[in-house]
DNA sequence: GGCCTGTACTTTGGATCCAATAACAGCTAT
DNA sequence: ATAGCTGTTATTGGATCCAAAGTACAGGCC
């Protein structure tokens, strides 16, 4: 189960989210089966997987149809990372954060303001950053020791749109973007300082302000605003 | 799959939190396709969504074992509920609540202070209440019309634990808790309050303490806290 | 005597087979 | 001509079979 069928899983959901299937389409086992070159068996356990996870649903009587998400939705998941995520802040400030999670969040930081402090974004800083960023809420997540927190938030990044690092989606403006990830990185100091001074509750809000900034934070750059849903 | 296969699961969550299974025991597809009377096939399908329900974790490199929950994790996902039931009545006061939502509230607060108002509880108030206070959360979770949220919270519902009408434990003291279930209710009464007039950060913070109402508030009437949990 | 290795058994994961059911189409009757 | 019924087909769900991997036990070697 571990190696193989968490490959199927997983080349399924990439499947979905490359647009082999439509949102709304009705995905039937068959078809995956000879897609991915298994038996119906690991499809219909995927198919279990990704229902949870909320990719798939049910179709009206029988199977499955692939979930189609409005901007509405893609909103929503974001405002829910946002709490989850600031429950996890202030949860951390007011416990203390260790001196592992501490020297994790200041490794971010530095090699955040490595990435920018050359004033310009250059091929591959997209993918550091994507890194760097990634490491800096998982750190915040785990360091709360929580599994229950960290699950609740793992799902909600299973909507593709949902997870922390679906921030950039210009790389071929890169000026734009790097005022973007100038304001995230400020905003990571703020939530490293106020987790450091035990304010949980400046912390939470901080935290729960920056899962906005993939969403809307185009508007202040003078973007499109609809295209700055962050989606794919 | 939806009759049969939706049976398998329920069963077989009713049958691990049951006790059949203890916290941390190994458990097996053949012995648990047995005891339900089934062939392994639903037994591995119900497998695969009880361990993203949180029920199950994978065991070492091979098998599932019944998840174990402490204290803290109970703790957690009431917290966790009370962000997620808290951003669900920010929103529900941004956008303004619809007339049917509205009817829904004061229906359950209407039942609540006849529930209430003598004063005592009898027999079946508790189930009475149960079932008012389901329909009070659900129709702030529904009234935000997005299924995002609304799934994020089902999901942490499915904890045993973590859904909103675990509350009331002592059945056989029912005069403590009266006074829990009537502070439950003037809560509630202050969210509908602040959701009516829309004062969205007033309805959150509310929400989200009345999160913690089966849990520690047990202290304020001088109960001890351990058996305070609102586990089963 | 303890540790390592090999073999056998247990258990899981994948494939195939069979049954049940829903969708679809064609036919008939009103 | 249309609506309802019936038969056929396609697709899902359950059971069983087979292979692979892991574990435990035993025997031999150091």
């Amino acid at each position: 189960m571990s190696s193989d069928d968490k490959s199927v899983v997983t080349r399924l959901r990439k499947l979905i989210s490359d647009g082999g299937y439509q949102p709304g389409e009705r995905i039937g086992e068959v078809r995956v089966a000879e897609q991915l070159g298994v038996s119906r068996t690991p499809v219909r356990l995927a198919f279990r997987t990704l229902e949870q996870e909320g990719l798939l649903q049910r179709a009206n009587k029988r199977g499955f149809v692939v979930r189609e998400f409005s901007q509405e939705d893609v909103l929503c998941a974001v405002e829910v990372r946002g709490a989850l995520e600031g429950l996890a802040a202030r949860r951390l400030a007011e416990r203390g954060l260790g001196p592992g999670v501490r020297e994790q969040l200041e490794g971010c930081i530095a090699r955040g303001a490595a990435l920018l402090g050359k004033g310009y974004l250059e091929e591959g800083d997209i993918a550091r950053w994507s890194t760097l960023n990634e490491t800096f809420h998982r750190a915040i997540v785990e360091g709360t020791g929580s599994r229950v927190i960290d699950d609740a938030i793992q799902r909600n990044n299973h909507l593709p749109f949902a997870s922390a690092d679906s921030i950039v989606i210009d790389s071929a403006a890169l000026d734009r973007e790097y005022q973007k990830l100038y304001l995230a990185h400020q905003q990571h100091q703020l939530v490293f300082q106020a987790l450091q001074r035990g304010e949980g509750a400046r912390a939470e809000m901080l935290m729960r302000e920056h899962a906005y900034i993939g969403l809307r934070y185009g508007e202040l750059f003078g973007l499109d605003p609809d295209a700055e849903t962050g989606a794919e």
